[in-house]
DNA sequence: TTGGTCATGTAATAACATTACAAAAAATCG
DNA sequence: CGATTTTTTGTAATGTTATTACATGACCAA
C-alpha cells in the first residue's frame, strides 16, 4: 500500500529504499508530526494503514532507533524522527523539550561529550549510550507569557 | 565509588524529623537497596508495613523527588535515594547506570552544566530540569568478563 | 527444496502511572 | 478550646506504556 509521506520531508529517498513497510509508516508519521509521539499515538495514527497492535509499532521503533533514524525521549516515553539531515549523527545527542508547546530541539555538544568521556575514563565506566534531556520552555513560549 | 547508596545509617536522623510515615518508609527502602527500585517493587517491599496501593508509593516518591531526597531515573522508570550526604545537591545531576549489575553512580559536573547554560542562553531556552543518564558497564562489571 | 533468517500478525498479559472520591490527621487561627 | 483549612492517607477503578508467547509468511542462500 502506498503511504503518502512524500510531501513533508526531503528524507524520503534516503530511507524509502531499505525500510520495511511498517518501519516506513512509523518513520513517516514521526517525520510528519511536529512534536514527539508515543507508541500508542503512532498506532492510532496508523490504524488506517493497517497497523493493529502495539507490537507492530514497537518493533518498527526498535529498528528505527537502532539505526538512528528516530530517537526515544525517555522523559516522555515518546519518539521523534532524527532531526539530522543525513541521519548519521554520531555521539551524544541532547534534546531540549518545551513543556509548553511540546516541540523538541535536538543538538550535539562536543564539550559535554568530552566531559563525559573524561569522567568515564577516570571511573573505568564503559559508556554504551547516553540520555540527555532538558525540560523547560522554548524561547517562543517564554515570550508568549 | 564516589557515593554509596548502601550507607544510609548516617542519614537516618536527617530525614526522620519531617517526613511523613509513608515518605519515611519509601526513602528507607530506597536507601536500603543497592540498585534502583521501581514504584511497584517498593510497593511489594512495603506491603508488610501497611502499604497497599501504588498511589501511596507514587505520592511519597513525588514529595521525596521534589525535595531532592530521591531521584527518578527516566531510562529505568525507577528511583534511587539521593547519594549526596547532605541531600542538598544543587544543579545538574548525572547518573551512570550499569546495565550489568544495576548499580548507579551519581555525580555532578560543573562544566557540563555550564555548557548547557550556554546553549540555553543562546537559544533563549528556560531550563527547568535536566535528565542525564549514562548507560553502560561499571568498571567492576567490565573486568568481570 | 530445504533450512535459516527476518518481518509480520494476533492475543494476552505485565509493568508503570493517574484520576476520582472519601476519610482521617495535623496545622492554623479565632 | 473548637472551627476551619490544609495536608496526608486510603481505596477503587482506570489509563497508559511495553513485553511475552506463539503462529505465519516472505525471502534468500546452500
Amino acid at each position: 500500500m502506498a503511504h503518502s509521506h512524500n510531501d513533508h520531508s526531503s528524507h524520503d529517498h534516503v530511507w524509502a529504499a531499505d525500510l520495511t513497510r511498517n518501519q516506513g509508516l512509523v518513520l513517516a508519521a514521526l517525520a510528519h508530526a511536529d512534536t514527539p509521539l508515543s507508541a500508542y499515538q503512532l498506532l492510532d495514527t496508523l490504524r488506517g494503514d493497517g497497523l493493529r497492535a502495539p507490537l507492530q509499532v514497537y518493533r518498527a521503533l526498535d529498528k528505527l532507533v537502532e539505526r538512528g533514524l528516530a530517537h526515544r525521549l525517555e522523559s516522555l516515553n515518546a519518539f521523534v524522527a532524527c532531526a539530522d539531515e543525513h541521519c548519521r549523527r554520531k555521539g551524544l545527542i541532547a534534546f531540549a523539550i518545551c513543556n509548553a508547546c511540546g516541540k523538541v530541539d535536538e543538538f550535539a555538544d562536543a564539550v559535554i561529550e568530552e566531559c563525559l568521556g573524561d569522567w568515564a575514563g577516570v571511573k573505568g565506566f564503559k559508556v554504551e549510550r547516553t540520555t540527555m534531556e532538558i525540560r523547560g520552555k522554548c524561547a517562543q513560549c517564554v515570550q508568549a507569557v
